[in-house]
DNA sequence: AATGATTGTTTTATAGTCGAAAAAAAGAGG
DNA sequence: CCTCTTTTTTTCGACTATAAAACAATCATT
């Protein structure tokens, strides 16, 4: 139930605060840290140099000094290694080679849009553009820190399961081996959710969901600042709750899922009517929309205050059951309504949920949209560096 | 966000471990003890002594032998002092006198049926219970370790939120110098949750959902062997997430909540329309409708098909957002149910969940429903002590 | 240029943690 | 009385973090 503790897990703790520190907040010095961890200045100086001595944190330089000794500068390593984030979408795989301080190297897609793609073809297009990528950049696998992949399913252990591309226990073991690289498998909304506090809207919030709304709606949630997996790690399927008793049919065969009433199909449906399809073109449509919106259109009014009404009660449900500080809005859709819509969208929120909670929370957009599935799938490897010092090994090798 | 660690929070964690095994496993042994919570037989010895020494913890005689030194007995020290749980019901006060085993000593109720409390009217009815049972039982108030108080809303340090009985901000600042006791105040889903976790079907659970049902509906969740509470520890108002867009009214003032669909009365109301009433009678008219349904009686079932239906999404969105390993059914009203229709309140909540987290989770009934409101508020003081060590200068005063 | 104040880092010394192994205690059974 | 078994306690070693002192390196002022 509850672990026992012994004095070397305070030193894997503290090693990895002051190495999560050194990452976000690179380059820094060690009395930065220090000041930071809460830890003190012995212990800093101590932990930095077992750290640089493995590899992970770099020294060199000095910051200005203004009356003093100069702080000696430590940061990411960041040439020490590569790390790779990879993301199953719903029409494309991404791939990115990043250097250690996440920082973008090179990148490819592999679009599939309009037809189911096999589990097996998935993991040969990863691996081909990963030869490729790393051809180009002309390195070694060995160099490379470990492949982040999110899936837009459920993960457990190397099997995946994503309803919406497919998969029914898609097997990803030895895909490791097949890529020559060690591959960290989760969940897409989680490891987006992941980028967003390291690097977005989230950073420092300890109790915050993410939401992801695009033409699926999924969650991730952090809890005293970590994702928050439950007991099998499918926590957070935030996207097939109902609020609904009837309502449409979802694309998981059950009816009144919040996916079907946010997801942007639905927003433009409800505007032009499922006749005119928008398909392949959905960005497009939402942008329309959104401007009819603007110039008064009634169809896109309905529509939108449709949108903002199930987004409140949806959303609403998470900040009872869930009493975040801060709820961050993103996913192709959710990021572009929430430039628009989100006073309205808070505004709903807070009439629907409780007082207590509803007024403390705090409604925000994304601020890595783009990037931010790809970004949070090259994380996975780095957080196993910070908290269990794995792969260590292969920095610079 | 996270905070460092040292050597001392080892001890205290292990020191917490220790003796809440010792708690939860009186009479025990050292060995045990160290078996059970993976610690050296050096640490147990050494812990285990300065708990003797602090009074929690009471040694004394010998378990058999079969061959070998005997094992020494040690065990919650239960007369070392008294412990007090209260819960504030919406129809009662329950105040009940635990010795430190949390056998029960004493108890009294407070009614006020049919009628609003005023929060200084409920600290006076409490206070005048604690004196006049610690007057029966012929001790001082000083032998109180301290008074748990559960009470149905939200709490903040000393601030209650509780508008089912028509609390809001009730202020319980120096309530610990009014009753003369060390005072620990929480949601009572929470507490109750709390009573399950120690004592009843969520035994060793580390990830579970209790939920409780009566004339309201709560929640308490666990996460990782603890209770999970959000930034503001309002996390888990689960009887006010919304399944219906516009669904019956609720007390809170809303629609759709879940409360309105799953408690008691709305079933009553659709069995009986709302004409015949069975208020006061509640337990009595749960009886009826539930023997109806076994006798075949078509309103009765209607009634509870649809009670059935909207508890199996109301819990599926649970297990969607929580993936539970166990949902915990308990109140007084869901206790009931559960023991006639827990097979299909299950196969309803598998039939909306997604597959996985659906397949994984198990319900049952609560074990403890008479006492666990009191019981779970007694464990809060108890709770303190093990954790923090807090209160222990009182114990053997 | 010399001095002192200021700031950052490293070293030293100390108190505290757990755990492995040895030692001791206390029984059963011959 | 001796041996074997089981449980608990003691001893000792490996690690931790931290406070305090020492050291290092800069700026500002004289």
């Amino acid at each position: 139930m509850v672990e026992k503790a012994s004095v070397k897990d305070v030193r894997r703790r503290n090693r990895a605060l002051i190495l999560r520190h050194v990452w976000l907040n690179s380059p820094t010095s060690r009395g930065e840290v220090g000041l930071a961890t809460g830890l003190s200045a012995a212990t800093v100086t101590n932990v930095m140099n077992e750290l640089i001595a493995e590899g992970a944190v770099r020294a060199g330089g000095f910051h200005e000094s203004d009356g003093g000794r100069r702080r000696a500068i430590v940061g990411v390593a960041d040439d020490a290694g590569l790390v790779i984030g990879a993301d199953v979408g719903e029409t494309k795989i991404g791939v990115k080679v990043f250097d250690l301080a996440l920082r973008p190297l090179a990148e490819r897609e592999y679009p599939f849009k309009g037809r189911r793609i096999e589990v097996a073809e998935a993991r040969a297009a990863i691996t081909a553009q990963v030869v490729a990528m790393l051809a180009e950049l002309n390195t070694s696998s060995s160099r490379v820190l470990g492949l982040g992949l999110g899936v837009p399913g459920i993960v457990q252990d190397q099997i995946v399961h994503a309803e919406v591309v497919g998969w029914h226990a898609a097997d990803f073991s030895g895909f490791g081996e097949q890529v020559g690289v060690p591959v960290y498998i989760d969940n897409g909304a989680k490891s987006t959710t992941q980028a967003e506090a390291w690097f977005g809207a989230a950073r420092g919030v300890s109790h915050g969901v993410m939401v992801l709304i695009g033409e699926g709606a999924g969650a991730g949630v952090i809890t005293d600042g970590r994702l928050y997996r439950g007991h099998s790690s499918s926590a957070g399927e935030w996207g097939h709750t109902k609020i609904s008793l009837d309502g449409p049919h979802c694309r998981c065969g059950r009816t009144g899922c919040v996916e079907a009433f946010v997801r942007a199909s639905t927003v433009l449906d409800q505007w032009c009517g499922p006749d005119q399809t928008w398909l392949g073109r959905e960005t497009e449509g939402v942008d329309a929309v959104l401007r009819a919106w603007r110039d008064g259109d009634p169809a896109a009014k309905r529509a939108i205050d449709n949108l903002v009404n199930h987004l409140g009660v949806a959303l609403s449900n998470l900040v009872n059951l869930y009493n975040p500080q801060k709820i961050i809005v993103g996913g192709w859709f959710g990021e572009r309504i929430a430039a628009e819509l989100l006073p309205d969208i808070q505004a709903a929120v807070r009439s629907y949920a409780l007082d207590q909670p509803g007024d403390e929370v705090v409604l925000v957009r994304s601020q890595l949209v783009p990037v931010a599935a790809v970004l949070g799938a090259a994380t996975l490897p780095i957080s196993q560096l910070i908290e269990y010092g794995e792969g260590a090994e292969r920095l610079n090798a």
